[in-house]
DNA sequence: ATGGCTTGCACCGCAAGA
């Protein structure tokens, strides 16, 4: 690890889907008081900039930077007030990838490099979609191979759309190797994950039934019918550093939730 | 069975999500 990382200072990092920000502001204002943790990753804020609620989070602590997209898509990273030097470094676009949509974010944060993603969802297998989704996955690739040359001590977290394997689907055999599954995505991932990441919920948790999203229709939630899709990828040199990650259900059960919840994991750095 | 809910937008139904 770099000489630049203090040791034993907690970073609790966290990542939701809040399925438009307007929406769950009271959701995640409440959650940040619960969790308390210190960087969290959003997708699909579904906010244009000048609607970001800047003053609201700034009352419950947190800075933000965002990229945000009117009516789909939209990132933002948030940071605890207190953690010094803010965002640094901050990434909205990458070279490989010309693209209005607002689904990628990356800062520096207190020493950390966090990549927030909000990958394309693609629909169904065949669909142009889902020829866009494996195309923006390979070229994600790239720019993380060189992000990763650049910052050893780097986050790779959001929404990733894929259910990493079996065991992250409550029904693979029905579920089969339809979207969100099939091993091109898979191997797509993989492909990433090669590149030095690892699953942080997996250095946890080796077990099935641990889901991150779950249908709104056919009470899904209440039967567990879900898909673990949001996943916080730590690169090597991080590793020994993390001592917890969790999946935290409860948004799921307030009243009008996002479809999915916040996942987390601790670092020691 | 491609729908079942939920969102935003723009109307009073639609696309999109996963």
């Amino acid at each position: 690890m770099g000489a630049s990382i203090a040791y034993n200072a907690p970073m609790k990092i966290a990542s939701w889907n809040v399925n438009s920000l307007k929406v769950r502001l009271p959701h995640l204002t409440q959650w940040l008081a619960d969790a308390q943790p210190d960087v969290v990753a959003l997708q699909e804020t579904k906010l244009e900039d000048a609607k970001f609620p800047v003053d609201e989070l700034a009352a419950a602590g947190y800075r933000a930077v965002f990229s945000g997209q009117k009516t789909y898509n939209g990132v933002a990273l948030l940071a605890r007030a207190g953690i010094d030097g803010g965002f640094e470094d901050v990434v909205t676009d990458i070279p490989q990838l010309q693209d209005p949509q607002r689904r990628i974010l990356a800062a520096t944060i207190g020493g950390v490099r966090v990549v927030d993603l909000y990958v394309v969802n693609g629909k169904a297998v065949g669909d142009e979609k889902y020829a866009y989704k494996l195309d923006w996955l390979a070229k994600m690739r790239e720019f993380l191979a060189g992000e990763l040359e650049r910052h050893p001590n780097l986050v790779v977290l959001g929404d990733f759309n894929i259910a990493p394997d079996d065991r992250d689907v409550y029904d693979p055999a029905t579920w089969g190797e339809d979207i969100l599954c099939s091993p091109p995505e898979r191997d797509a991932l993989k492909r990433i994950t090669e590149l030095g990441l690892h699953d942080s919920f997996r250095l946890f948790e080796p077990a099935g039934e641990h889901f991150s999203w779950w249908d709104y229709r056919q009470a899904a939630f209440r039967r567990n019918m879900g898909l673990r899709i949001d996943l916080i990828l730590i690169a090597d040199a991080l590793k020994s550093a993390a001592k917890a990650a969790t999946i935290d259900r409860t948004p799921r059960t307030w009243e009008r939730p996002s479809d999915h919840t916040p996942v987390t994991v601790d670092l020691d750095i």
